[in-house]
DNA sequence: ACATCTGTTATAGCAATAATATAACAGTCG
DNA sequence: CGACTGTTATATTATTGCTATAACAGATGT
């Protein structure tokens, strides 16, 4: 897969590995069971430090994304916590749709929106 | 209008009062026209620095909510720019719709959580 | 056994950001 | 004139993000 850094966003590197990784899994490039390159590699691989490859892992291993094994790196094993997700997605959700809302952007454009998007994921298999 | 800042959370103070603001727009708590409190009014009431809120204030100017006039401070003025936010808005949804896809929500379910949060914002008027 | 890989942990330094504290300035209003 | 407005400048402190170097224990292949 192919992971795409901007090192002139404002948005921490960390973060950026994260979500990249997280797309990489909704769009199956990354399916259950395969390992992701090790700290190490990825970190030479995009040019930034192991330490901060290591943090993406962390969160991805903290949101239920990953499992780290000692043989094989982190694997990717989704924690399938529906409650607590929508909970999450939820919260996110509120002030995106507050803002859209502000901006006069109708319900029916958002759900078109979704609908584009999710195209895109196939959902797990 | 009521604003609840939590300062244990791990999100910027100002963000938190800018969020919080946005809400209030699309809940029709704010209208067009009306002037938010002061600077200096609104971080004595929430017990802030003013700069802080003034931080809240400029990026919200800059994001088109408010206009600031040196008379009735900051007002409530939205720029709409519909091509622009829905860009900003599919940014956002890109990677939270990815994490749902990822932990089985099916796009019904975020249909119905669009829905359900939409509810509350009426829309301008 | 040995070298090499893995994640993990610790410590340190540097830069940018968040938040605070004072202070001053110019425009507005009663 | 006095009290308010936003705006700007400067300084300090704490936190975060990123990097650098180093070491440790477990796993792997030769």
């Amino acid at each position: 897969m192919v992971i795409e850094i901007d090192f002139n966003s404002d948005e921490a590197l960390y973060l950026q590995l994260r979500n990249q990784i997280i797309l990489g899994i909704a769009t199956s490039q990354f399916h259950e069971g395969d390992s992701l390159p090790s700290v190490r590699q990825l970190a030479e691989l995009i040019g930034i430090n192991m330490h901060t490859v290591n943090k993406a892992y962390t969160v991805l291993k903290q949101e239920g994304f990953v499992k780290v094994d000692r043989r094989k790196g982190a694997v990717i094993a989704i924690d399938v916590d529906k409650l607590r997700t929508l909970e999450e997605i939820r919260k996110d959700l509120q002030v995106i749709l507050a803002k859209s809302s502000c901006k006069n952007i109708s319900k029916e454009e958002i759900h078109e929106l979704i609908d584009e998007i999710y195209e895109e994921y196939g959902g797990l298999e």
